[in-house]
RNA sequence: GCGCGCGUAGCUCAGUUGGAUAGAGCGUCGGCCUCCGGAGCCGAAGGUCGUGGGUUCGAGUCCCGCCGCGCGCACCA
């Protein structure tokens, strides 16, 4: 039990004690200015409402009947409106080391998720093209989100959808075709809506070389998967289910969707389409499920998708889209609902993350040599590594813009965050190796956590014993720039001791104390950028 | 026009889900340093948190109006 927790125990025992309601539950927070303690709390305030007394009385009166000699507490101060304020051993503090020491890689992670079954859904790009900059940052993003919910206890299942079916599908192939009969002599235009990268002409020339006996449509599809699948092997991202749309076709779920739409009573014919009365649903106005010339709009799959995922039992389905997907939110919700087959209201939850821009010398840059008119994954992953894409793709909450800073990105310098992070691990790591120390024998045992307690040995330790409630508070928001913020926080917090103190040859118990403090930072270091997706290379 | 998102230091952005005197990096100014692993370290200046109201012990954070920017408003995905 850790320290906060003994405090928030007494807590609750003598805030009943005064005759506070059964659910009291006692907030802890790390005060950000280091006068006001190791911790603190605003119950006393929070309590002067059902208790009828000031908050600096109510505080008084608390810290009378608490007994925390053996939380390490040596002082308890009443200040401001009446926050309590808990000063805690240093050597107690220290002495959390052990728990980083003995849980290793599994330190930072709990268990709330308790097994439970999650879909996540992420990048879903059309087969039409090689995967752009806003797939990428939902790569990082779904997957970095899919590792949070993993370490916090959820059995994860990433997802891929193939919009492989649908009038996407149709401009590609009739682009391709334009080419091919460019290559053969028969000049042709590229249709409207067409694509017009580099790409499609590579296409036709590999179709007309080999062919394979496919259509142009399947060879294209065929192709572009693969090539996108090395697009995101390249980035290290991997799917445990790719998920086709044209099987809810083939396989009735399409047809069986209408039906069961229909029969709910929420449709409506109107000028040759099929309605669904999505305004009962939230919806600003109504959606059409079936075109005039029979076929079907993108929402119709789309709901159609969702029904899998819930008969497949995912009782928590996560998208993560671009915003600009966002109107199909209510929409695919409010087919759900309109089914009326018990799927919550909120479900499926989304993620949706703003746009990407790329900056190179002080220019935006719009274009790719193969796709024409958008800049690729690959095209990043080559010029900066994999780490650097990854981190700057999670370093930004979801819903702001991100700008990608490629020179910055690719810079070997402690501006760079992905490098300066990896540079704080790696200097950890060079500790046991200079003092020739295999880090996994470093024991907490006998150690004298007394002697850490050096302002910025205290500062780095209060930050590596907050991982796991950062984790949990992460995993829960779906944030995962808290993680890439929190390490680069960390990293400086270990650069500053590793400059101001020195571990090897100082007197044997300070070595053997310093030693566990590397070792925790390198526990930490590395389950961050784990959860990132990103390496922590013991040399740089 | 309607919907969603964003607006925090000169720049790029954090802000633990409502807490105390709003933080970091870069840049600027001043001063040290050459250290297990590399130009690193210390300090200073810099703010009406877009704006006007509201909610309460307490608001950058929640609610409403306005301004600015982005995205979306198809029988496209």
């Amino acid at each position: 039990m850790t320290a906060a927790d003994q405090i928030r125990t007494e807590l609750i025992r003598a805030a009943r004690g005064l005759g506070a309601p059964e659910d009291v539950d006692p907030l802890m927070e790390r005060p950000r200015e280091s006068s006001h303690g190791d911790w603190a709390t605003n119950l006393a305030m929070v309590l002067a409402k059902p208790l009828k007394s000031r908050p600096r009385d109510i505080a008084e009166r608390l810290r009378d009947s608490m007994s925390l000699e053996s939380a390490g507490v040596s002082k308890i101060d009443i200040a401001g409106p009446g926050f309590m304020n808990f000063w805690i051993d240093a050597g107690r503090i220290a002495s959390g080391l052990r728990d980083i020491i003995a849980a290793n890689e599994s330190y930072g992670g709990s268990k709330v998720g308790a097994g439970r079954v999650v879909n996540v859904e992420f990048v879903s790009a059309n087969p039409t093209g090689p995967l752009h900059v806003g797939h990428g940052r939902q790569a990082a993003l779904g997957d970095a989100i899919s590792t949070l919910l993993e370490v916090t206890g959820w059995n994860v299942t990433r997802e891929y959808y193939y919009n492989d079916a649908g009038v996407q599908i149709d401009n590609l192939a009739a682009s391709v075709e334009a080419r091919l009969s460019e290559l053969r002599g028969k000049p042709a235009q590229v249709p409207e809506g067409g694509y017009h990268g580099e790409y499609i002409r590579e296409l036709a020339e590999r179709y007309n070389a080999t062919g394979e006996g496919l259509s142009v449509r399947e060879f294209a599809v065929r192709e572009l998967r693969k090539e996108q699948d090395l697009d995101l092997q390249a980035f290290g991202v991997r799917f445990d289910r790719y998920f086709l749309e044209s099987s809810l076709y083939t396989e009735g779920m399409v047809e069986d969707t209408v039906r069961l739409l229909v029969a709910s009573g929420k449709t409506y014919e109107h000028e040759g389409a099929l309605w669904l009365r999505t305004t009962e649903f939230g919806d600003d106005k109504d959606r059409v499920m079936r075109k005039s010339d029979g076929t079907y709009t993108y929402f119709l799959p789309d709901v159609a998708y969702h029904v899998t995922k819930w008969k497949r039992g995912f009782r928590r389905a996560i998208d993560v889209q671009g915003a600009d997907h966002h109107s199909t939110v209510t929409r695919v919700r409010a087919g759900l609902q309109a089914l009326n087959m018990g799927v919550t209201e909120k479900y499926p939850e989304y993620v949706l993350h703003q746009m990407v821009t790329v900056m190179k010398h002080g220019e935006e840059v719009k274009i790719s040599k193969r796709a024409g008119s958008y800049v690729t994954v690959r095209d990043l992953v080559n010029e900066v590594g994999r780490d650097a894409v990854r981190y700057f793709f999670l370093m930004r909450k979801s819903d702001s813009q991100l700008i990608f800073n490629v020179d910055l990105a690719a810079s070997q310098s402690e501006e760079n965050p992905v490098y300066y992070i990896q540079m704080a691990h790696a200097r950890m790591c060079g500790i046991f190796r200079v003092g020739e120390i295999d880090p996994e024998s470093v024991s907490a045992d006998n150690v004298s956590f007394e002697l850490l307690s050096e302002p910025e040995e205290q500062e780095l330790i209060k930050a590596l014993l907050d991982f796991p409630s950062l984790v949990e508070s992460a995993a829960e928001t779906l944030e995962p720039q808290r993680i890439a913020t929190y390490l680069l926080e960390t990293a400086r917090l270990a650069h500053l001791w590793y400059h101001k103190h020195h571990v090897l040859e100082q007197a044997e118990d300070v070595t053997r104390a310093r030693l566990v403090l590397a070792r925790g930072a390198q526990i930490v270091l590395r389950n961050g950028l784990q959860i990132l997706g990103i390496t922590a290379p013991e040399r740089m």
